[in-house]
DNA sequence: GAGTTTGAAACT
DNA sequence: CAGTTTCAAACTC
């Protein structure tokens, strides 16, 4: 083999401890993960312990030897704020027991936050949420459940080293760790102690454990529905239903609507987590522990809320916080997770849960997150969930939105994720469903997909109903689809499901890898590493793609930023974006464009200058007045000399997005970007009514149109707003990395930084918001997520490309009129 | 379902 | 950086 992960694991030759093996191959990958275990077991072992931390206040003295010696081992000396956590454990433990604490904790933290300016603007929504602590306490288990869930990626190895420490303890944590099944296939090194844990599965003092965990919450989850694993996702609603019903505290009662809903979320999210968790942990072993703060700004793009982001921002207090809750949980997340890992898909399984997108992937990768970035996503993934449910809910109560963003359900959903592996595929398209939008091509395979995947995983949870029926709909099907990649419908459905037969899903080749997911059962790809299992192997091909190509994985169609929300509201009959376009431009020479050969044509998004079309005829994008002011020339005989003027503002926009994504770390650290993000949000407050629809464009960085009402005074507005914001953000602290205008296509050549100043809130699920009150608090936090994209160019976010940005939209306006 | 076409990705 | 090869999706029959 000459593929670089060939060499690579030649270069890493050691004993292939693999018992599991890639269907076909043999393994060179295995030693390779074998020589990278030791960071699982690092990161293992720091849950572990926080695991028997938070549920043994005490915890073992002999505990921290082993993780000391383990990282010695491993020579991974990322865990500088492992004690510090520890003793934000403790110290919180002591404190948690108080449920009335919650809200007020939670702004504590904050306002310990070293970030300040996020959490600062993150603290409007504490305040909304501390309103509710009826909510905020299941949140909180939840969360506790998810984190403690998420964070035992590699138990093995650490149940190990707990072992020799306290037996009960270890025992215990097995059981957290044992959740995933999918550690067993992993080729680890400590294999004898997956028995333990299936073993341990039937064992009495599992489901001791197991009560022990629920009985704070009136013993909601039933340890057998946890512990089947035959149970399908629906049984698992209904049992969790059940519990909800039995619950004492009526905010914890949910539909059981919800249940199912985020159980089939649940499922569709899983894949894009490993990616996320896996970075998060390639980021920890490379040591790279100097920008947290960056890391969370990585996952809040990914979609976390601004839970998450007070918990990284404050050091993971609030992490910490939430797992010293573990014990008090009303939902035992070891439990759900059980039951989850009990499943028969031993791939799609991952100990780390995550619901973030990919776009982790170059972000997260260049800064490490560490324990927080762990748990940010873990809370995260809760506090998406919760806000699913409470969109659902809110729809019999329309009730303040703002309130019941932070009800805890989610934890639940883990108890429904992957029966098995079509069943987690489906919940792939479910995911990608619940994605805003009227998927006339769903997130997950057009090109689009990826940008989705990146930027919206965790918004994309939060599923409507409808969505949620649909999900029903892709699970029933998956399992007829499996193995066979249907025609014209894994797209229709928004999942992934590549046909590899050479490049083990570990090039861009692969759709899956290229969208930053794992792929699954129902992929028909040979010989597929980009697998869980596999996660170190993935991770490395990634940063290997990546240093060739730092955007390869960034979303390959952006959206033109003029997008405020009177604009979404306009826009909202549009299914042709022509806001959005590609990032690099398509390069077709026989397809004019108007096959889905054509990356534009497939992404719904007009050809720009950007691309190298031969007869191009894509008629996307150039249905709308505004396209056409746009390009003129470009609807009928391609790109031409005519397109110059406007086309780099798209590429320029593109790229910046791009940008974006790679560097989004370092857009939390600017205190510039709050205030964007302020700005931002009261855009997007403007436009939450909005009703969106449309193509599949619109959300994330959805191809918003240029409307006539885009260009008319309301659009004005907005840009004045967005000029303000470019002003603060250009002004300071822009890292280099932002202002540099390189990009592949280096096309960013005189965009006019206003174009990216723009904050598409909306390219959030619009159904979502349509659907729900919610839809504002969701915006909110993608705002945080996207803000960061908007780098000023440094030579070009002069006063220049303001101009020129205005003329623009008076052509618009002109061509409208 | 097999074969062809196509263009992105990877390679040289 | 351009040309070539490889690859897998899209498409056709």
């Amino acid at each position: 083999m000459n593929s670089p992960e060939s060499n690579r694991v030649a270069a890493t030759s050691s004993p292939s401890s693999s018992n599991k093996s890639p269907p076909v191959q043999e393994s060179p990958f295995s030693n390779f993960l074998s020589n990278l275990s030791p960071i699982k077991s690092v990161k293992a072992v720091r849950y572990t312990q926080r695991f028997l931390e938070s549920n043994f206040p005490t915890p073992p003295p002999v505990f921290t030897s082993p993780r000391i010696d383990l990282q010695r081992e491993t020579g991974l000396l990322e865990r500088n704020n492992i004690d510090e956590e520890d003793s934000n454990i403790r110290e919180q433990c002591n404190t948690q027991l108080n449920v009335a604490k919650i809200p007020s904790l939670e702004k504590e933290v904050q306002s310990c936050s070293p970030s300040g300016s996020v959490d600062e603007y993150l603290a409007d929504i504490v305040e909304v949420d501390c309103t509710h602590s009826a909510h905020k306490q299941l949140q909180l288990a939840n969360e506790v459940s998810q984190m403690l869930q998420g964070g035992f990626t590699d138990p093995k190895k650490t149940i190990r080293k707990v072992d020799t420490v306290d037996n009960r303890s270890s025992r215990e944590a097995r059981t957290l760790t044992s959740s995933d099944q999918a550690e067993q296939n992993l080729p680890l090194t400590s294999l004898n102690l997956v028995d333990d844990l299936v073993d341990l599965r039937n064992d009495e003092s599992f489901n001791v454990f197991l009560k022990i965990t629920s009985e704070d919450v009136n013993d909601i989850v039933d340890p057998d529905v946890n512990l089947n694993p035959a149970l399908g996702a629906q049984q698992h609603a209904a049992q969790i239903d059940e519990a909800f019903e039995d619950s004492d505290d009526s905010s914890r009662a949910l539909p059981k609507e919800f249940v199912k809903e985020a159980n089939n979320h649940q499922r569709g999210i899983r894949r894009h987590l490993h990616f996320e968790a896996a970075l998060a942990c390639k980021s920890v072993a490379t040591g790279d522990t100097t920008n947290s703060r960056a890391s969370l700004t990585n996952l809040k793009s990914l979609g976390l809320s601004h839970i998450e982001s007070r918990a990284t921002s404050s050091s993971g207090k609030a992490v910490n916080y939430a797992q010293s809750r573990a014990s008090k949980s009303s939902f035992s997340p070891f439990e759900v997770v059980r039951s989850t890992q009990n499943s028969r898909n031993p791939v799609i399984l991952s100990p780390i849960p995550s619901g973030m997108g990919l776009n982790l992937n170059s972000t997260v990768r260049s800064v490490s997150l560490g324990t927080d970035m762990f748990a940010s996503k873990n809370l995260t993934r809760y506090r998406n969930s919760q806000d699913k449910v409470v969109r659902e809910r809110s729809n019999d109560s329309a009730e303040d939105p703002n309130s019941n963003s932070i009800s805890a359900v989610a934890g639940t959903m883990y108890s429904y994720a992957d029966i098995d592996q079509q069943e987690s595929q489906a919940g792939v398209a479910a995911s990608s469903d619940t994605y805003p939008i009227n998927s006339l091509n769903p997130p997950c395979d057009s090109p689009l997909a990826q940008t989705e995947q990146q930027i919206i995983p965790c918004e994309g949870r939060i599923s409507t109903p409808q969505n949620a029926d649909s999900v029903e709909e892709l699970n029933q099907e998956s399992s007829n689809k499996k193995r066979k990649r249907p025609s014209n419908t894994s797209e229709s459905h928004g999942c992934k499901r590549c046909n590899c037969k050479r490049s083990k899903c570990l090039k861009l080749y692969c759709e899956c890898f290229a969208a930053g997911v794992y792929c699954v059962d129902s992929c028909a790809c040979v010989n597929c590493f980009n697998k869980p299992e596999y996660e170190d192997t993935v991770l490395d091909i990634r940063q290997q793609i990546e240093s060739r190509n730092p955007l390869a994985f960034a979303p390959k169609v952006v959206k033109h930023d003029t997008d405020s929300p009177a604009i979404i509201m306009e826009a909202g009959n549009r299914n042709t974006p022509s806001s959005a376009r590609h990032k690099r431009g398509c390069n077709c020479k026989k397809s004019k464009c108007l096959k889905k050969y054509c990356e534009c044509y497939q992404a719904n998004v007009g050809c720009s200058d950007g691309c190298r079309c031969e007869g191009c005829q894509n008629s996307f994008g150039t249905s709308s007045e505004c396209r056409r002011v746009e390009n003129p020339s470009h609807e009928v005989s391609g790109k031409d000399g005519s397109m110059e003027q406007f086309s780099p503002k798209w590429q320029g926009l593109a790229d910046i997005r791009s940008l974006a994504h790679c560097s989004g770390a370092l857009m939390f650290a600017s205190s510039n970007i709050r205030d964007c993000s302020k700005v931002s949000q009261t855009k997007l407050q403007r436009g939450s009514s909005i009703q969106p629809q449309a193509g599949s464009l619109q959300w994330n960085y959805s191809p918003v149109i240029l409307t006539p009402q885009l260009c008319d005074s309301k659009g004005s507005h907005e840009l004045t707003s967005d000029s303000a914001l470019c002003d603060i953000m250009e002004d300071e602290d822009m890292p280099e990395i932002l202002k540099d205008t390189s990009t592949p296509l280096k096309a960013v050549k005189a965009s006019s930084p206003n174009q990216k100043q723009v904050m598409p809130p909306h390219y959030r699920s619009d159904s979502q918001r349509s659907s729900s009150p919610h839809g504002m608090r969701s915006v909110r936090k993608f705002i945080l997520q996207t803000m960061p994209p908007f780098p000023p160019l440094t030579p070009y976010s002069n006063s220049k490309g303001r101009v020129n940005r205005k003329e623009y939209d008076q052509k618009d306006n002109i061509g409208n009129h």
